[in-house]
DNA sequence: AAGTTATGTCAATATGATTGACCTGTCGAC
DNA sequence: GTCGACAGGTCAATCATATTGACATAACTT
């Protein structure tokens, strides 16, 4: 059970969960609608760029989404030359996503619009807050699926 | 600029804020989709259960939705007995608008079980993390719009 | 009486997601 | 070599959430 004293506290957090992550994706949604994209680029984008040459199955394990929901705005990105396919590995089944140079590029500066956020709010909140903040995170994140 | 030596840092930050998210909003997601309800329906019910009296349109600010978007998940909770309208103010173009009791109940259910996730990680990770967390979370959410 | 505000609603459109069904290749085991 | 499993792609229908634009009504303000 709750504790009841902590509703109050409790209620706070449940609010800076809701309102932190939408200031947080704010701007890079801004920055992918001038481009005709959505957030479901962007995360492709993103996982493609930290994990290059992961395969399709992959990134739908790690985005916890049907391989229809995938498939459109992956395609489009492929399209666009923002993705691309490498030279196969051993397993001719598999595709191993890169990102081209233009599509590094997006990323780059989508990434670097959160990373600036994150930053400038690390440096005014200190880096025990920080090393606070990445436990309680992590805490929350593990929890998933219960 | 973004400090190139932080980088790595920074980048699990961004995907602590992801798949934490994701986690907190996970099962809060499954109990209303057995009453066929969504997230939408899940912040309308939160921020009246905060703000009794709220009007249509103080919410429609604090979720910065359309109100074309609001409309239709509001109108549904009225039907379904879950929120009403308070008798009227001084200023009778504004409804006041509450839970009922079936609407509480909900609410309670909801947020208890996001208040135990958020309280089991707090206590695992301890207060001055909980109280790290909570400036680095303000510090996101006050950037907004930028 | 005229204008503004609060609310509601219709329509068209877009995005992102689902489940279900079915297809092509490729790989592995037998 | 054939067959089953796996990786990937795609069509269709549907759903939820959101947008902009246009308009309607009632109530308050001036």
């Amino acid at each position: 059970m709750v504790d009841l004293s902590r509703e109050p506290a409790l209620h706070d957090a449940i609010e800076l969960m809701y309102f932190s992550y939408r200031a947080f994706t704010d701007r890079a949604d801004k920055i992918l609608k001038r481009r005709g994209l959505g957030r479901a680029h962007h995360r492709i984008l993103y996982f493609i760029g930290r994990n290059p040459d992961v395969s399709v199955n992959r990134l739908l394990a790690v985005l916890a989404v049907s391989k229809q929901a995938l498939n459109t705005p992956l395609r489009q990105l492929l399209e666009m030359n923002l993705v691309c396919v490498a030279a196969g590995g051993l397993d001719k089944r598999v595709k191993p996503l890169r990102l081209t140079l233009s599509g590094r590029r997006l990323e780059a500066e989508l990434t670097a619009t959160q990373m600036r956020q994150l930053q400038s709010t690390f440096d005014a909140a200190g880096v025990g807050a920080e090393n606070g903040w990445r436990a309680v995170m992590a805490g929350l994140a593990r929890v998933e699926g219960g």
